[in-house]
DNA sequence: GCCGAACCGTAACGTACGGTACGCCTGAGG
DNA sequence: CCTCAGGCGTACCGTACGTTACGGTTCGGC
């Protein structure tokens, strides 16, 4: 479990083929896991047949469709010039932001359900596929911006994933699970701003480093 | 959503019943949402028809089910007697690790699981009785904890909700989200008990009030 | 011993849906 | 114009499963 899927969706896959794919995301995400085949098809105007010689079965079409969604998001790492405690924080609360904005987003959501889902009757790798491009490719992104923040001195800690899954829980909270058992979360723009900062300045209290000065401790 | 289903199960249900709502239980963890109404049949060694009496339809299994493992799951809130800071440290540290044993059990994840496939398609309340009985009710038996400590001077927030949210981001980090998607997580004895005294501790680096001695922080 | 209620085991029904077959259309190549 | 591959639409098949129906059995009350 948890190998890369280092395969890169946009090559192998045609034009008509991506359009399918990003119909039977949104159906996924409006009718959840029991989206019918026939339903993709009418949804992609396409023959169901061709569904089945495309992807093989219903797992290979939802498996398509979770690594397409997975492509799309792939994103640049930081690049880390110039590191101080400004910049670190823009890094983090930007980061932390991000994720807000990815966990609650509808796709984020559905995805998620339908993984955890099979995950229970394991016949695919739905729930690696999404951790992969989900938590762990969060944390690949990451850990560089906290090494380098150590390395400037400006955090201290042992273990760069123990930091790292600290900063996700003070980010997160409860807030996936609530959404993903159907709470209505609210969570704005705004909100997601405050909680982003909030989450950063409580990430620097605890792995800040001793020396140096760590400047505003809002609250 | 999210009323707190006051109903007890263990009234209004027959010896019998339970025994069977047992085995839908266990039946739920082997097999997951993907299981029948003949399986529960069998292995309970009743009727379909009998199901079908007393609990509607499959929804009302398990709907009744849920509801059945939430009733067994019931603690006593603590006495806030002669709270000082190593009594409190050690409520926080045994919240902690109760809840990392529950989210990490066999029978949490299986409930969970169902729990989030049904609040795609919202058939029924699943996803709200799972959060009554989950993180709800951690926050209705940790927050007078929280308020007692601030009382008597030992802890330092505004809101008691906010700290909590950070207490439980704090504990679960990423835990309950890997489980639910099949990734293995160690998650032994040991490492719990560490877990929940390193949250502990982060929690009370943040929230711990600034006056007296707040004593060893591990690090 | 008899009755009715509750319940067990199982057969049967209806349906939804995954998967397949087939006829028709289009459009590129010759 | 002809051909033919690729793909659309749809009818069809098999099956799994929710739901119902029914005959047989136990058990408390008379």
């Amino acid at each position: 479990m948890l190998q890369p899927a280092e395969i890169d969706a946009s090559e192998t896959l045609t034009e008509r083929q991506q359009a399918v794919l990003d119909a039977a995301l949104r159906l996924l995400v409006e009718e959840g896991d029991n989206l019918t085949m026939t339903a993709v098809a009418r949804r992609a105007s396409c023959s169901k047949e061709t569904l089945y010689k495309w992807f093989g079965d219903r797992d290979g079409l939802l498996n398509a469709t979770v690594q397409w969604q997975a492509s799309k998001v792939r994103v640049a790492a930081i690049d880390r010039e110039r590191l101080d405690i400004g910049s670190l924080t823009a890094s983090l609360e930007r980061f932390a932001s991000d994720w807000l904005k990815v966990i609650s987003s509808d796709t984020s959501i559905a995805l998620n359900r339908v993984a955890v889902s099979h995950a229970g009757s394991g016949k695919d790798d739905l729930g690696a596929i999404v951790l992969q491009n989900g938590r762990f490719a969060l944390a690949k992104r990451l850990k560089p911006v906290l090494e380098a923040g150590q390395q400037a001195g400006l955090l201290d800690f042992e273990d760069a994933e123990t930091a790292f899954r600290t900063f996700f829980g003070l980010v997160g909270r409860d807030v996936q699970i609530r959404l993903l058992l159907g709470d209505r979360v609210e969570l704005t723009g705004a909100t997601i701003g405050g909680d982003a900062a909030r989450a950063t300045q409580q990430f620097l209290a605890l792995f800040g480093a001793k020396t140096g000065p760590l400047a505003h401790r809002a609250g």
